[in-house]
DNA sequence: TCGTATTCATCGGTGTACTGAACAATACCC
DNA sequence: GGGTATTGTTCAGTACACCGATGAATACGA
């Protein structure tokens, strides 16, 4: 049997997008800071006081995962981790000012990295671009949660 | 300072199509062998006595990945490592038997995964969707080796 | 031909990313 | 109110994915 064409294999590219944002940013973001690190700081930006696994979920982060990820910026003093009173099982997660400053400068720079990341395509093709990504991996993740979408339990 | 929206961010758009992929892959594939694994596979099934180096280029892996990807296909009897007589320091490859069934068998079952992944997008959309992300990720590659493409040197 | 430069592979270190299993705390139901 | 189920976190194990440094083999130039 021939080889398959990789260049059209979604996961192949998908890969391949990855790593070549990977590099990017390790070049024009942070060397220390890493994008689902930045990702993390971003959540807590906007709903302070979240638990791990709502974090987790929000940035599409494994619980696993997010316990490392979250205890790496603990441990470099950008975030602060208590339990919670109310309910013993969770950890309430909340920016310390280092944490502040740092997604305040990295937001400046990520927005560079994207401009150069994206420059070799059109004010329009980026829209279908992120359309069509987005599409993508929701229809893949919505096939692990069968019937979540259908009746919204809870 | 206000939260980025994260859904116009290519590098996490990215992180989560290849997420979403990966666990497609795993129910719909294969538990054992990868995606990275199944393209040196393939990559050898077309081009076999490639050495280490030049696979790991083809399929987009650093040279430690590489190593460790080969090292697990090897300690499963899925291709064959020697050292070239010719030039002492490369280490050629070569599919096993076993190797060449395992990757006809994943070949099939990748093509019946790929439609149900691309199974939100038309046609035409699908088309976009590889020139789209082939282009950005040529153009990021193209970054690292500056004056590769211009002059080719060699 | 001899010494330097390049190239290929490996090793050590860090950081995602997943699963399955264990554990503790809370919620629920009879 | 006590036993069971659920939920949040952690731990162990496996697999990418990168870099810098090291070592071995080859290439090249004076």
């Amino acid at each position: 049997m021939a080889a398959a064409d990789l260049t059209t294999h979604p996961g192949h590219l998908a890969r391949r997008l990855q790593q070549a944002h990977y590099l990017l940013w390790n070049t024009m973001v942070s060397e220390e800071i890493t994008s689902p690190q930045y990702a993390v700081l971003n959540t807590l930006v906007d709903e302070p006081g979240l638990d791990q696994r709502t974090v987790g979920e929000r940035v599409g982060l494994d619980r696993s995962t997010i316990a490392e990820v979250i205890s790496r910026l603990s441990r470099r003093g950008l975030l602060d981790k208590v339990r919670d009173p109310e309910d013993g099982r969770r950890s309430l997660l909340r920016l310390t000012d280092e944490g502040v400053r740092t997604h305040r400068k990295l937001t400046v720079r990520t927005a560079r990295m994207n401009q150069v990341f994206l420059a070799p395509l059109t004010a329009e093709e980026r829209t279908v671009f992120f359309d069509l990504i987005r599409r993508v991996a929701d229809a893949a993740e919505g096939l692990r949660n069968p019937g979540e979408s259908l009746v919204a339990p809870r």
